[in-house]
Formats: structure tokens, C-alpha cells, sequence
DNA sequence: CCACGTTAATTTAACGTTTAATAAGCCAGA
DNA sequence: TCTGGCTTATTAAACGTTAAATTAACGTGG
């Protein structure tokens, strides 16, 4: 079978007896100068049909000084298992604005083992118009982006000099601390994220200060150094009897949350009767029986398609805010 | 602050004063024939990093007629509540892909409501070396792909005419037949899909084959026809004595084992001593206790990556096999 | 001292669009 | 009859890169 080159332009023009201006005004409308009269036009469009004419889109955004397309940096890995359904929700949002605004997403490598000036490159090429990250982690990175005149928008948490995007996790955390507070709750442990994540850190100090005024007694549990295992400190701490040990657990996220259940469950003990525990995230995890979580409501995928709102405003020269603070919602389940 | 343009190769070459094909030799090296003298060689790259010169990759790709960016159209909605789980495993995958072979993911737009013919003009416009497809649905859309030189692999479920990466549903079928059987089984149904995706009813033909030829009574339940809930033949059947229906449900999925998890947990149904029931995809859902789901393990993250693979072996003009199926592994678990 | 190969460069053209500038034809009004 | 304005076009240039063809300079061996 004959692989033919695609028709462009110039063909066109040429089938039509026409130039090249008439036939990208016709097809590709634009607002010049230039008229075209309604036989010619017909002309134009029987040829682009008959050549099966579609416009390159390369060519477009290097004459235009724009792709149409939003790109996604994530310092994250993106694996399933960790994080996974974080990130998943994270790209439908994505999605959802890209569909919107007629765009489209460009997920960026993992960039293994990259230096911070090649991940740079990548980001900075011009194949995307703007860019939302995620953990860019990276302070060096952070830096050259500040720096640089392309459009960024970060979500989840905040980065100095770049607008941002995220959930209000005081509100979340005073939430829960009223919610603990009043089922009778007096000494109550923070159990961190094992990899210290900054949302988990933002959560921790707001929950504290929450808790106190109240005047709760409030600790921090970190987790093992492998997720989904038992730090030292939290094996003995579910080890002591009820009233030597605070008597509920507000986890970081949701997955720890689930993850800490698991443990109570093989520990033989009761949730929430023995200990209660919340998450975060509020994430619908498909028809998980038995545990109904309580845990506060964040709406991520809003969030992301909040993030590709501004970031299409901000490539249009509007500004836009500092920072975007979403609300979240308490969900009342079975484990506080 | 000043928001200045980025600079390009001419910018360096007259900083440097030399050509512009010098620089692009020196700093984005190709296998032409031009020589660069080491003073020269250096006084570029002084050039090109007191002026931040970064390659303009649209232009690079409008001039090599590659982007290096591989795209991503799913016909399904990328939903995380329906079905997330699996795009997200699969991003995964084609994100290893990209990274192994040092290329971009384009995630193409969901194109709410937009003829076949708009879609195929944003998949083929150029912006993409190849395109990996999940679920196409339309066949228009399928045949123009297949007629247009845009190399394309499908996954999940075969189409005809394209090369596809598949798993072994029918040996995850004899698995589980054969597992049910040892285990007593006599009379089983296939818990269908409700939706009618391609996969579900390939795994149903070929569970009924393995069961017949095992000897077993068969038959095909749908569930309703909202997501999760359940449809009224199988609350019939579920409310009857144990003797007078399946002992043994095997699910589409892993999310519809779940889901009848709960109507079990709900109708107080012992699991697996009332009813077993069996899964398939295997995801690793964080932390969920409890419920040890028997299931198919199915590799769908190695899927994709393969899919890229192939792909880009399909871009350098490599011939690529029509079908490729993957090996998929029993997990005995707690409820079959 | 000249033909020849090697090295170090440059000039030209091309990739497929869009925009600005320009030109030709025609008609209305002064 | 000339000026000006509108319609319908065309030509030239530009976006930033890379490939092919060309040129200039410099030895080197015959």
C-alpha cells in the first residue's frame, strides 16, 4: 500500500488554482484582511476534501508562538500503589479543564536520574503553553520556572513565587479536631506521612494548633521508614493499654488510614472503639466494604481543573491569584 | 520585570559570530557533514549559556517531521470513580514507555461531543510520532487510523486491522475454572459487565468453555444498569436458598467483585462459604482489609509499557507482531 | 606547482503554517 | 476624471530549526 505524505497547504493551493493565503484563510479561518469570494471558497473546500487535507498542528504553533497544549510536571513517581490514586484524580481534573478550554495534556516523563537543567529544557521547550506541577520538589527547578516567562500553576502545595492551587487543610484539620473533641476525645496522635510530605507537615501544624485550643493533648506518630509498615514507635504506642496511649489517630491521607486499620485489625483491636482514626482525601476507593472512613473531603479533581482554569487565564495576560485556597467537607463514617 | 524572548540559535550564532549551523552542530549535534573547530566550539557554548539558549522543540519537530511525543487516546471516560483504577495502572505503564525510549505522553482531550472526523484531525495533525488506543469504539474513527500512516497499537481489547497487546483472558478463565472446581464448585455464573465492555464478554465466552468443559453448569448474570447497584436477576438470585443457585460467582473485574462484596456483607451472604467469588485485573488497592479478593492477576501496567515498546519499534520502521498477549497469574485469596 | 583530500565553515533551502504588506479591479461620489 | 474605499486576491516574510550543497583555506604527495 502506498504510504502517501499527508496533503498540505501548498497542495491545496495548488488543485484550487489558488495561493496558499486563500486556502488557510478558508480552511483555517483567520481574522485577516484577506476575502475570499463564495466560488473560490467552494473551490478550496472540494479540494481539501478531495485531498484529504488536515492542518499540521507543528507548523501552526511554530507560526503562532502557541501549541494549545498544558503540560504536566509531577515530581512524583506515578505509580498506582503509591500515590496512584491521588495522581489519577489529579489527571481527570486535568483532563477536565483541557477539555474546556479545547486543550491538551502533555504528562512529562518521570525524568530519571535528568539534571534539574535538562528536566528544564524539557519543561521550557515550547511544547507546552503553560505548565501545572505537582511536587516539583526541586528548589533549583522551582527557581529557573519563577524566572522563566512560561505560565505556571502549582497544585496540592505551595511553592514560593508561583501561584498555586490547593485544599484548605486548616479548615479540614479544625474540622476533624471538633469532631474529636466532641465524641469525647481528650488525647489525640498525628500520624504523619513516612515521607514527611509537605501536605502532611501543613496538617500536622494546623491539627496541633487546633487540638489545643480545644485542649486536647496532641503527639506525633511517624510511621516505619517503609510504607504500609509499623514504625517502633507507633508498634508500641498500639501496644499499650487504652489509657496510657492517645485514644484516636488522625492519619495523614486516607491510604494511611486504611493502612493503619489493617494493623489495628491484626492487633486485634477495635475501631473506633478501641482507637479511632481518620483520613484525608475523601477519596471513593470502588465498593470497598465494611470500613466506612471518616475522613475530610478534599476535591482534588477540582483542584487540577481549578489549576488548568487559571493557567489558561494567566497564558490569555490576565492575573490571577496568589493562591487558591478550595474548601473541603467532613465525612462522618464509622472510624470516629 | 522584563519578560524577555527566549533566545533562539541565531541570537547565539550573532553573539558568537559564526553561522547558525555551527550552533545547532555544536549544541544540538547532528550527523552532518560540517566540522567545528575546538575555539569555536567553545566560544558557542559560552555564547548559549550566557544567553540560557534552549532548542525550540516545536521547530525542531516541524523540521525533522517527529515530535518524539507518543499520544494516548482512551474512548473511555477518564472517570476515577468508574474504571480509574485501570487508566491509572495504564499511564503508568505508558509512562515507563515514554521514559524508557525518552519520549512524551500526550493525553488526548476526552472530545466530548465532537464529530469523528475532529477527532482524527487532533490524533493525525502531527503532533504525535504514534498513538496508543484503549477502547475506540468507533469504527469510523478505527478505519481512518488504520488507513492513515500514523503508526497505532491498541490495548486491552483487539480491533481488527491494528496491531494490539492483549492479556491472556482465556488462560485467566481456565484458572479459574479450574480452581472452582477443586474447590467443589458445580454451578457457577459469570457476573457480566454492565456495560458490555469488549473484555467482559470475551472472558465470558471464554469461562463458559472452561466450565463446560469441566463438566460445570453455567450461566450469565448482568447487573443493573446503574454502576454498583445490583440488577434484579441477581437479587433473585442472591435471595435464594444456596442449593437453588450458583455457589460461585466469577466477576468481570475486580471492582464488581467488590461491589457484590457489599451486597453479600448487606444480604448477610457469607463469603466465600454462602458464595465465592472471584475477581480479575488484581489491582493492589492500598491497604484495604479485610477481603483478600481470588482474583486474576493481570499485568496491565507491563501492557502499556509493551504497547509503547512495540510502538516505537513500529516508528523506526520495525514490523511489529499483529497480536501480542501477556501471561496472567491466579491470586488465591479469601473469597473462592 | 597542481590535483586532491581534509577540515572548517557558510549559504541556501526546506518543514507547513500565518500575518503583513501590497496590488488589481470595480464602483460611488465629488 | 480623479480620489477613495471596498472586495478579492497575491507575494513576501516570518516562526526556529536542520539537511544538503557549496566554498575557502590548508596541507600533502606526486
Amino acid at each position: 500500500m502506498p504510504i502517501r505524505r499527508a496533503a498540505t497547504l501548498k497542495d491545496v493551493a495548488e488543485q484550487a488554482g489558488v495561493s496558499k493565503v486563500a486556502v488557510s484563510v478558508v480552511l483555517n479561518g483567520s481574522r485577516s484582511n484577506v476575502g475570499v469570494s463564495a466560488a473560490t471558497r467552494q473551490r478550496i473546500l472540494d479540494s481539501a476534501e478531495r485531498l484529504q487535507y488536515r492542518p499540521n498542528a507543528i507548523a501552526r504553533s511554530l507560526r503562532r508562538q502557541s501549541t494549545n497544549v498544558i503540560g504536566l510536571y509531577s515530581g512524583t513517581q506515578y505509580a498506582p500503589a503509591r500515590g496512584g490514586v491521588f495522581l489519577s484524580h489529579i489527571i481527570a481534573g486535568l483532563q477536565d479543564g483541557c477539555d474546556a478550554h479545547s486543550r491538551d495534556l502533555l504528562v512529562h516523563g518521570a525524568f530519571r536520574g535528568q539534571s534539574v537543567d535538562d528536566i528544564y529544557q524539557e519543561l521550557a521547550g515550547g511544547k507546552v503553553d503553560g505548565l501545572v506541577l505537582h511536587a516539583p520538589g526541586n528548589d533549583a527547578l522551582v527557581n529557573l520556572l519563577s524566572d522563566a516567562s512560561l505560565p505556571c500553576v502549582v497544585i496540592a502545595s505551595p511553592v514560593e513565587n508561583l501561584p498555586s492551587v490547593v485544599v484548605d487543610d486548616q479548615a479540614g484539620m479544625q474540622l476533624l479536631a471538633e469532631h474529636l473533641y466532641r465524641a469525647g476525645h481528650r488525647w489525640v496522635a498525628f500520624r504523619q506521612s513516612f515521607l514527611r510530605h509537605t501536605s502532611s507537615l501543613r496538617r500536622e501544624a494546623a491539627f496541633g494548633e487546633a487540638a489545643a485550643r480545644l485542649g486536647m493533648r496532641v503527639e506525633t506518630i511517624s510511621p516505619g521508614p517503609v510504607e504500609h509498615e509499623i514504625g517502633s514507635a507507633e508498634a508500641v504506642l498500639l501496644a499499650s493499654p487504652r489509657s496510657e496511649r492517645p485514644s484516636a489517630m488522625v492519619c495523614w491521607n486516607d491510604t494511611s488510614a486504611y493502612s493503619l486499620i489493617s494493623h489495628c485489625v491484626e492487633r486485634h483491636i477495635e475501631v473506633p472503639a478501641d482507637l479511632a482514626l481518620t483520613g484525608f482525601d475523601g477519596f471513593w476507593l470502588p465498593g470497598i466494604p465494611r470500613w466506612q472512613l471518616t475522613t475530610v473531603c478534599a476535591p482534588w479533581r477540582l483542584v487540577a481543573k481549578t489549576a488548568v482554569d487559571l493557567l489558561v487565564a494567566r497564558i490569555n495576560g490576565e492575573t490571577i491569584p496568589k493562591e487558591t485556597t478550595l474548601p473541603v467537607t467532613l465525612r462522618i463514617g464509622e472510624t470516629a
